[in-house]
DNA sequence: TACCAGGAGAGCG
DNA sequence: CGCTCTCATGGT
């Protein structure tokens, strides 16, 4: 039985140069999976399956839906790919990552689930941050409606109810020494000490910085909560990929120091430094699986 | 089995 | 400062 008999509310919107796959995985969020054609995941309290077809990306909720705005919001479904990339530097690096990642976008994520989750990505994997994310909500998520053939859904768990955990429960998830990065970082937001909300109207230097304030919070983790749940485009997560990608396509792959590969970012990729970031990433991981 | 992963932070020289 | 070591765990 098609899934869109079961669903309770469906829609299509209409995209153009929008790989979905890619998007989904490319790193950015943790808890997306392959369903059937398409794939099925959680934005905020909602579940959500998603499948793109004839230039357009149809979705698929559990419950009604009066307002789509977040799900918009979510696929940034009004960016303009062509008018971003378009941007980028004209030079045969960039040129060679826009061609191997035609479609790939920027999701737009809830502050808290961002940060969080990048907190667990300290030197781990990709499938391994899966892997704790979904223990994760698992087991202290909130259970969310979901159709019949699939199984349970759950929110990823609020600030409040992870500050409310001790160290020994968040280790049990796997999460090893990040257990109290986590707990601090969700201490904090569920106090009031730092307020997620607020940092979207300040400066990008000065939410770094708030972040940053955070154990476990370094500048890359910070850079990709301000590029994946703020969008500024002036975060550039310089993580070991993006490293290797700048000193293989901008530095004779000579050893550069980080500092200097963080200048040289923000003054190169222009106005769209971090989208370009991203493509960097995803096209230097592609060629890394020979796929 | 051994190695190493989308870092951060402490400790050292 | 700038470098090295450690942290926890599981995939490959």
């Amino acid at each position: 039985m098609p899934e869109s008999q079961i669903a309770a509310a469906r829609r299509v919107f209409p995209v153009c140069d929008y790989d979905l796959a890619a998007t989904l995985n490319s790193g950015q969020a943790f808890r997306w999976t392959a369903a059937g054609e398409g794939w099925s995941g959680v934005i905020g309290r909602r579940w959500v399956r998603l499948q793109l077809a004839a230039g357009a990306i149809t979705a698929e909720t559990a419950l009604p839906v009066a307002d789509w705005i977040w799900l918009a919001s979510y696929l940034q479904l009004d960016a303009n790919w062509a008018e971003i990339t378009g941007t980028f530097p004209n030079d045969a690096p960039m040129a060679a990552a826009v061609r191997a990642c035609r479609g790939l976008r920027l999701l737009r994520q809830d502050p808290w689930e961002c940060l969080a989750t990048f907190i667990l990505s300290s030197t781990k994997q990709i499938v391994q941050i899966r892997q704790i994310v979904a223990i994760l909500c698992a087991r202290y998520g909130e259970v969310l409606p979901a159709p019949g053939n699939h199984p349970a859904a759950r929110s990823f768990p609020s600030a409040p109810v992870v500050a409310a955990l001790t160290e020994t429960d968040l280790r049990a998830c796997r999460m090893g020494f990040r257990a109290p990065s986590l707990l601090g970082a969700a201490r904090a937001v569920a106090s009031g000490e730092l307020d997620l909300g607020a940092l979207a109207g300040r400066p990008t230097s000065e939410a770094r910085e708030r972040l940053m304030r955070l154990r476990g919070v370094g500048r890359k983790i910070a850079d990709c909560a301000l590029l994946f749940a703020y969008g500024r485009q002036d975060a550039f997560p310089v993580d070991v990929w993006v490293m290797r990608a700048l000193r293989e396509l901008y530095f004779s792959r000579r050893e550069v120091n980080l500092e200097r590969l963080r200048e040289f970012a923000a003054t190169h990729f222009g106005p769209y430094a971090g989208y370009a970031q991203q493509y960097l990433f995803h096209y230097r991981r592609m060629r890394e699986r020979g796929a």
